[in-house]
DNA sequence: TGACAAAATAAGTAGCTACATAATAGCGTT
DNA sequence: AACGCTATTATGTAGCTACTTATTTTGTCA
């Protein structure tokens, strides 16, 4: 084989991880430049910056121009996370799919969804209230803000065929996406809808999104009980 | 200058994505390979392989060795979440921080616990309990769980002084990291602790951490009522 | 001493070449 | 038709060079 003892910059990236895991560089810590430490590992310099730009975005090291790279002080806990349509997440889940269009209202949005946006300009919208079904037992309750701005054609879409959210996903790409999550306690009219007690504790994903300036839409999700959102890998 | 008209990496990316998002390629379309689009773009295979490295990081494009690039079929939103230690969180929100240490008991795990951690063998630990302030007032409550065999300085560590959070944080660097987010309602005694009522409806982060196959903690963080987690940007 | 300009520094980017690797497609044999 | 080998293809990676850019350091002059 022609290269068994080459470095690939995983194997750079690795190397300065465990140096710094096993405390050879503590937080705050400068590590060498680039150049240094592809002279010491015998590798390029590309190699290197590589391996430095991996270790940058996963939160483990922080990089500046001429400051140089040194280990954060206070690291945190980065994570990654896939949320896909609903449609397929049930599926996945070996669920048979189905949803419920409650309501559809065309109206101005109230300052609570324009603010959301950051907006200070009155828009019109158009509000779709929807129940996502897992053989045929509610999963998600969606309340859902559309930009008739942005997305007109909403308005000519047949939303008991498909919903909301399949159809913004696949005609509707965004820049932009702001995510926000907590819970709640189910009031009456979410517990009939989810078929839970009042009271019950929901967990809430938030989402909104943009092409660059111009609001698409805004979505609260409401989750049935004992959802939970995992990181995957 | 010297090369105002010169792409950079993140220009052909926007391109792209631009054309994706005008629609020129739907959900499931290849794109064109790499090297025609560099000279369609007039510049190098390098700087796409950039471009659609970024775009494939973000979730938009999959792409396959001789399979080529082609536009998700069914695309996810991706997000990125940053999880700070807890006094920083609390300090960053204009707080004052402080915590208190409720229990600590060395116990082998439960096998909850252990299936968390995906072992099978039991596993000597550290059971702490604590909470976390905010200007004195309780913000998250935390009951963690830390592997004596990974981590057994965690012993001699004065865990009033020092939270577990942080010094799990700043010694025990981690290689996996899994999260999972619901909601709960307060019993009684969580109740009490957070000061609020029991039935409450509270955000639930559980974070569990390995270095290599090795466990070294998990912790079930349950946050006061009103808390919410933002993906930043 | 302080302000501002110039030099130095270290990461970031673009382009090129060469080769590696995964996955597919094609072909021939049985 | 089923198999296994080989060739092809498109992405992935490593190395090199050259240049750019953000930032800090240094040096000079008022």
């Amino acid at each position: 084989m022609t290269h068994a003892n080459r470095l690939s910059w995983k194997d750079v990236r690795d190397e300065i991880h465990d140096a710094i895991l096993a405390g050879r560089y503590g937080p705050g810590d400068r590590l060498p430049r680039d150049a240094d430490i592809a002279v010491e590992m015998n590798c390029a310099r590309s190699t290197v910056q590589r391996a430095m730009q991996d270790l940058s975005d996963s939160g483990l090291v922080e990089r500046r121009r001429k400051g140089g790279t040194r280990v954060r002080s206070e690291p945190v806990t980065r994570a990654t996370l896939d949320i896909p349509i609903t449609r397929r997440e049930v599926e996945q889940k070996g669920g048979r799919y189905g949803h419920q269009l409650i309501r559809r209202t065309a109206t101005d949005a109230p300052r609570s969804v324009l603010a959301t946006f950051e907006l200070t300009e009155p828009e019109p919208m158009l509000r779709v209230e929807a129940l996502h079904l897992s053989d045929g037992r509610p999963y998600i309750l969606e309340d859902r803000w559309i930009s008739l701005r942005t997305a007109p054609e909403i308005r000519d879409v047949d939303l008991s065929a498909q919903s909301a959210n399949e159809w913004l996903v696949l005609n509707k790409p965004y820049n932009r996406c702001d995510l926000r999550f907590y819970a709640i306690s189910a009031d009456p009219q979410t517990a009939e809808l989810l078929q839970t007690d009042t009271g019950a504790a929901l967990f809430v994903i938030e989402r909104t999104t943009w092409i660059d300036a111009a609001p698409i839409t805004t979505v609260k999700a409401i989750t049935t009980p004992g959802y939970q959102l995992l990181t995957q890998s």
